[in-house]
DNA sequence: GTGAGCCTTCAACATATGTTTAAGTCAAGC
DNA sequence: GCTTGACTTAAACATATGTTGAAGGCTCAC
């Protein structure tokens, strides 16, 4: 059993996600990656912070925030595996499929209703 | 043929889409609905303006900012139609889908590509 | 053990999406 | 004609999502 490594510093994270150091900073603190420190205080990541980071930004344009994002993650334990990973694709999924549906839903239902905002196919 | 009526004040269009007076004023500023202006320098609304206000907060709910909903009902004629709502529909559930199609083919490409961010179904 | 190049925190700035407040205008009923 | 209530603009405030800059500390290859 390999020991989660946390190895990588903020800089290696931001070349592996490709987002500004300060942006992974910005997502340690609130949640959506995790860092232990350095005897010096700097922060180290194990290898999954990158990936949180690039899923994070593909389910922002969704319109999911960083604190929804950062709850959903919580159910990714230390060393995720790949069926956690799943779990928490499925969860993103679920999540945003439901807000087009309820987009779509709101957009056919101005069909029927009367003269309030009536629409047509 | 029956011509556009202005007739709605700020406050009107803030009871009939459930927002704040203030977002209404936001939502004009920004292009999300258009006003004329009374004589006495006042707004006033037709009754598209609510049904914009109300369809934009829905698709605010898939990641849409303001600019892109304003730049979609662009396409919206002066007393829109039924078909033109269409329109704007097809494209905003196209807009919704597209993202929601990056997100699952995104999660799904971790699931093939080596050691990045390895997942499972 | 030292210098270059990272790292730290904190505060200010920037943009998006609004709300609140202040000061003043306008219309309508009494 | 005066009061009342909704309207106007402008600026300040608030939250989310970051970036930038200053002042200083840490690390690693030599």
């Amino acid at each position: 059993m390999t020991t989660t490594m946390f190895t990588r510093s903020v800089s290696d994270v931001a070349a592996e996600s490709g987002v500004a150091p300060s942006a992974v900073r910005f997502y340690e603190q609130h949640g959506v990656i995790t860092a232990i420190r350095t005897a010096g205080d700097q922060r180290r990541f194990d290898e999954s912070a990158a990936c949180r980071i690039r899923v994070a930004k593909v389910a922002q344009r969704v319109g999911l925030t960083v604190r929804e994002i950062a709850d959903i993650f919580a159910a990714l334990p230390a060393d995720p595996q790949p069926a956690d990973w799943g779990r928490v694709a499925t969860t993103l999924i679920a999540e945003a499929e439901s807000r087009t549906a309820a987009l779509k839903s709101y957009l056919n239902d101005m069909r029927g209703s009367g003269r309030l905002c009536e629409i047509d196919v």
